[in-house]
DNA sequence: CATAATTAGTATGTATACTTACTATTTATC
DNA sequence: GATAAATAGTAAGTATACATACTAATTATG
């Protein structure tokens, strides 16, 4: 039995080859944030004032490790947390300014690197990839 | 800027319900075993007598990774560990009789799951998907 | 053949990722 | 309006995943 051909061994392999050309292009430009850290970064700059809840919903993360995401991010001075007087339970996420000007600074590098993901693929073999995998996570499998 | 039709997020989804599809199916039968788990027990089965180190290469691991991976198996009563007499830096992998029994009877299931990862997707968009997730692993990205 | 370079595996530390259980609060419901 | 149900976040536990540094052993090189 070859696993090598099977959607979840190609897929895995995919996120390895995936997160570490981010990791890489990171440490190249000097910056110190990992892919999960920019989504946060970047979901909260578009929404102001989310809670920990709603940034994990919108980015598809577990409540418990969103916790520990905002944590880091705060301990590096990007992030602030203000409990929330309307639901005291909960807390306001918001960008600090150096948080801000990080997240302008890397965007445009971000992007660039998407195509570096999948360096082998013409742009229609990408598009296709990508049309492939958007339709395969629309409904939850079973 | 929205990340959701980025490479990199769609990858990761992609692979989050990879994994959650692997452990409901375990769950579900009553085993007690991760992916990584399966495929290391899988590599072992077809080749063994092999080290730790050549099972991470097969399958794609990192080296401090399979370690724990191993040592999971063997607490579990799957795998046998023996010092490598002609090199007595490595461990000679093998499977015990329990080991083999499992993976006869987990192989089939595994392959029967792959088809619920992409339940969404008709046969020929899993085949393109399949072959384009190929592709891209073939040469590494920068 | 002595020393340098590699290699197998472990240890440590950081960062996801998810489960279950817990506290504190808020919302639903009777 | 008291109580039950739900929700926000944390804590603890397990399992990848990878970097770096370490020990022990092997292979290369002079």
């Amino acid at each position: 039995m070859d696993l090598s051909n099977l959607p979840g061994h190609l897929i895995r392999k995919l996120h390895q080859q995936s997160t570490s050309v981010f990791q890489d292009r990171m440490k190249a430009g000097g910056f110190d944030l990992t892919s999960v850290q920019f989504a946060a970064l970047n979901t909260l700059d578009t929404n102001e004032g989310l809670d920990q809840a709603t940034v994990a919903q919108r980015i598809a993360y577990d409540r418990a490790t969103i916790g520990a995401v905002i944590k880091r991010l705060e301990q590096k001075g990007l992030v602030v947390r203000r409990r929330d007087q309307a639901d005291r339970r909960a807390f306001k996420l918001e960008l600090t300014e150096q948080g801000k000007a990080l997240l302008e600074e890397l965007r445009p590098i971000v992007l660039t690197l998407q195509a570096n993901i999948l360096p082998t693929l013409s742009e229609l073999e990408q598009a296709t990839l990508l049309e492939l995998m958007a339709k395969a996570l629309k409904s939850k499998a079973v």
